[in-house]
DNA sequence: CGAAGTTTTGAGGACCTTCAAAAGTTGTGG
DNA sequence: CCACAACTTTTGAAGGTCCTCAAAACTTCG
């Protein structure tokens, strides 16, 4: 299943760095007519910073742009009332983190980085007009958000119904599979993950003193290695078998190409 | 488990119910363009009717429809390797279950029938060339991927970090809510819950045995009743307090009407 | 009325949590 | 370059929520 995405993927990019890359991801999974392709590449949009740690949105914020992560990395989140937290999924570089934000006028759940992080700001209009005059861009778009609801489905199974040591190998391996997709791997089977165990056992729906033991437990059996902050499969299929990963929710194959040609 | 929805729930519509009531749904959202709402209303079908515990879709399946339920209860699910299940949503009359197959060649999650079920089959090109031809529609469409996105995102919190009791009232309160949306109410706060404790407790990722004492604390502590298979809120304020609940995540106010006007 | 499915009950045990506190790591400034 | 503060990871012990495995009681329906 983990064929390797890296052959030619990312083009050497200059300027408008995260729209291109946002770009070339859409075209990649089906190849978007010239003027819509042209459309998204000439995206107005502008840069903003943040430090580690920081809201990018907020639950409950009416924003006017959507973002694309230029760098670092970011996670959605949900808070409840006594305070815990609940992490809905995790971004890199070249995701556009809060698409939905485009149609969906209050969001439903905060944006927050893990690390410094850049991105680029596009308004919501520029993104609902592209996707109103170019159809083929509206069909990416809408398959992109589907595939963001695959990922929330998988992880619904995740804390549902695997025991923590499953649901931490699957998440290793989604971030293993996510960053040889983006191109981000450090070598064949080791990726950096920037994020501290507090917030992986938010992910999990552990605590952080279960994910600890749980990591060592994974170290111990030689599932994995991790230094600093990375981490390496060390038995990859010992790990798929472990969390019963099938990378089919991330719909690698792209969006069915039928129906009127696009304009 | 094999309910008469028919209590004053279903108003007396003629000809392509499904359509119908989908095309009523999205409406209500946000008003369609006159030829828009006309190609919706007219989408060719056809009918299928299934008996309770079967599937309208395996995991794995290249399908060629969507399907409208007319009537029935159907739920969205995963299998994992060592047999066990986690259902990922309900759905009731007036849901388009499988629009995202529109675009998704491959199911990663199979639909399954509750109830005597019988669904509206719209070819999957005819959803497509609606989209691309009615960018009102379209956009309508995407919206309700991304409320089902949204639904997901609150399932995933909800096993994640509530304890059994508060993820159960929270079940209980969306089905309530969801139900009084699209007219299915028996009274102010009676729905018919067409599901056994044992699916039940697959959706919320705890045992049918922890579920049955769960609802058993639930009815003795004045929150719920329940005869058959139909669920009173007893004590709404406490239910809400209990679960942290906010519809907030059904987003029933619709999409943002800002960029073009749709054709 | 019997068969099949669903809900309920019981007892024991496993997985995961809670609450500290210690040990290790990283970043900053003198 | 070391010292110190702030953060992150690790460890320990006790306890609770939830699970497992039956089996019994209850419903529904042919």
């Amino acid at each position: 299943m983990t064929k390797n995405f890296t052959v030619g993927a990312t083009p050497p990019l200059i300027g408008h760095v995260a729209a291109e890359r946002f770009a070339a991801k859409l075209h990649k999974r089906q190849p978007l007519s010239e003027g819509g392709l042209k459309a998204v590449l000439n995206m107005p949009s502008h840069k903003k910073t943040y430090s580690a740690y920081q809201d990018i949105v907020r639950e409950g914020d009416r924003t006017t742009h959507c973002c694309i992560i230029e760098t670092g990395t970011v996670s959605r989140y949900r808070t409840l009332g006594g305070g815990a937290r609940q992490i809905l999924s995790f971004h890199t570089v070249g995701d556009m983190i809060d698409l939905q934000s485009a149609l969906i006028m209050v969001s439903d759940h905060g944006i927050r980085t893990h690390t410094p992080t850049v991105v680029s700001l596009v308004p919501h209009d520029t993104v609902l007009n592209i996707a109103a005059h170019y159809p083929d861009v509206a069909r990416a778009l809408w398959f992109d958000t589907l595939v963001d609801a695959g990922i929330f489905r998988e992880w619904t199974v995740n804390v549902g119904r695997r025991s923590a040591r499953q649901r931490t190998a699957h998440l290793l391996l989604e971030f293993a599979y996510r960053s040889k997709m983006a191109d981000l791997m450090i070598d064949d089977d080791t990726f950096e993950l920037p994020i501290s165990q507090a917030d992986l056992s938010d992910a999990l729906g552990i605590t952080s003193v279960h994910l600890n033991r749980t990591l060592q437990w994974l170290r111990g059996a030689r599932y994995i290695r991790t230094h600093s902050r990375q981490v390496s499969i060390e038995n990859r299929q010992a790990m798929v078998m472990l969390a019963g990963f099938d990378p089919a929710y991330l719909h690698p194959e792209g969006p069915r190409t039928t129906g009127d040609a696009p304009g």
